[in-house]
DNA sequence: TATTAAATAAAAATAGTTATCGTTTAGGAG
DNA sequence: CTCCTAAACGATAACTATTTTTATTTAATA
């Protein structure tokens, strides 16, 4: 695996403490935490870390092409490190979010593309509904 | 057509000047405004009507599915009285939001459903690319 | 028409995010 | 390795979208 060091100089950035942390953190995740969740989970190993740099950072990663913005409908976005297209499903009762993938949006982007005058970069599918853990417990409760 | 006071009084809301006006102006476009934009086309016409007003309304709308709720990535939301899922393209040079009705989607709905232990109630879908337009204003500039 | 709970406008408050600014630091030059 | 400088940092103020609060007004029923 290649190096965060490495990957940030890479795009041109300089190598911080702050930045391989944010970098890190995502990659070792696949809940799609928001800048307050980063900001809360490396705050007690990385003492001088401000949320306002999270933001930043991240914003930096989104620009350079390493992190990816989702936003579900809550009122703050989330960072996933995984930034090709795909789609997510959103749990409308526990809020947890996962990642899926799907061949046959490839079909849909043609589609749109042959039949509307619309020429598609990027698509982002949000599934919302009740996820395996929480239909079983609505029925044993 | 069904009287908009009607529509608001099967719902069992109270009907007032100010959400007549909002539901209609809702009808009566396709560019999925959000709330700065309603309240700016309603001021005019509705002297008294303050935002405030416009996101509650728009609130109570929702949660009795009156509207729809779509966020594309900007800061704000955007609303549609068209309450029924469909997908949206936007045009990531000129911001228009369009319509879009696309049958793949219940294939993909019950794919999910049934490969992955997840039970899907809605889905929102948002192709991000270049429209007509704006493809044509890049060649000619 | 009188009543009253609900809706309203205006303004204050809040949440998420961005900008400012003085200080610190990464990384290349010497 | 040390010096230098632009870039990054933390703290905090500012900003934007939205929500809440509160006193006033109004729709709908009696």
């Amino acid at each position: 695996m290649k190096e965060t060091a490495q990957i940030l100089k890479e795009k041109g950035l300089k190598v911080t403490p702050q930045r391989i942390a944010v970098y890190n953190m995502l990659l070792n995740t696949t809940e799609h935490p928001n800048a307050e969740t980063i900001y809360k989970a490396l705050e007690p190993t990385n003492p001088t870390m401000s949320l306002a740099t999270v933001y930043k950072t991240l914003d930096y990663f989104k620009q350079l092409g390493l992190v990816q913005e989702l936003n579900v409908g809550e009122g703050s976005s989330r960072y996933d490190a995984v930034v090709k297209c795909h789609p997510h499903t959103v749990c409308v009762q526990c809020g947890k979010v996962q990642d899926l993938y799907l061949d046959e949006l490839t079909e849909i982007h043609k589609k749109v593309e042959d039949e509307l005058d619309f020429q598609v970069n990027c698509e982002q599918l949000i599934l919302y509904g009740v996820c395996g853990n929480c239909r079983r417990k609505n029925k044993e409760g």
